[in-house]
DNA sequence: TTAAATCCGACTGGTTATATCGTATTTTGT
DNA sequence: ACAAAATACGATATAACCAGTCGGATTTAA
């Protein structure tokens, strides 16, 4: 159920790229220092992210990374389908990473999994850059919110 | 993003399960053939529910397994956490799994994965085995709903 | 007593996640 | 020209995890 590190960090990247849309390029020390990344990991990450085209980079001194597209035509639900492959929770129920399932005429559960997977999707999917950096960073109050809520979540 | 193996053929046993429910016990071989299963696979992960407490055994000839609690009484959220650990896509939003992120003060995407990890634990947390098994099988017309509908999800 | 089941622990082989390293190439400032 | 600082690229490491297998011990009904 759980999104890679590689995800997680050119999803770091991203965000700080888009603080400095149209600026200066930003070297990888940087955003690696500011987002708490191994610089040498993220390395790797910010060449894949340009090879998908969502990042441009200058070489040389004084070079760095910059966003290559606008932010809104970037979503949250791209980065993470590219990193870890699918966003339904099992392959059954995936639209970009299907795979038959021999149960599938009988299976009960299935139905619960595509719920999710659809909800997932439309959030990620919609989740552009620019919209997402609106939003303030998560208080703590709405993070344990369900901590008493629910039936022990 | 994904559930394991384990989960979906544990899922798949608590289901077959309930059709006889306070019936007789069901051997793992049976289990494993309607499910399409590994049985030496499924031996392990019926251990496991019944040291959860969600099943009950019956050994020698003749035994087998069979549901220990009420249908009511088992959420398929439970059973996904037992095997995955968590529900949540990544640590900083998860209730059970928390670990704390350097970046929690700033991160703004947090929110949107706070935002899929409710509701997955929402509708994981009121899926009983009693209330999902009432629906029936996903239709194949549900499944590609989203295909036309979406960005290309 | 035998057949068929559960029970238990060890083991394996492959994949993935998370990096690290060495070095080549590009660019700017002096 | 040259050094400093950056990206570019490919290889390696390694630890954990996943999915599954195996041998054999124990239990029970017929």
């Amino acid at each position: 159920m759980r999104i890679s590190k590689r995800t997680d960090y050119a999803l770091r990247a991203l965000f700080t790229l888009l603080d400095h849309y149209r600026g200066a390029p930003i070297p990888i020390r940087e955003l690696a220092r500011r987002n708490d990344v191994p610089k040498r990991f993220l390395e790797q990450i910010m060449l894949d992210l340009k090879a998908q085209g969502w990042v441009d980079s200058v070489a040389g001194i004084r070079g760095g990374y910059v966003l290559a597209r606008s932010p809104e035509k970037i979503t949250m639900g791209e980065v993470v389908r590219h990193f870890d492959g699918v966003l339904a929770p099992i392959e059954c129920v995936s639209v970009m990473g299907y795979k038959r399932c021999s149960q599938e005429p009988v299976c009960r559960f299935r139905r619960v999994f595509l719920d999710t997977r659809n909800y997932i999707a439309g959030v990620m999917d919609r989740a552009t850059l620019a919209e997402v950096a609106k939003g303030l960073p998560v208080s703590r109050q709405e993070v344990s919110a369900n901590f008493n809520g629910g039936e022990g979540i």
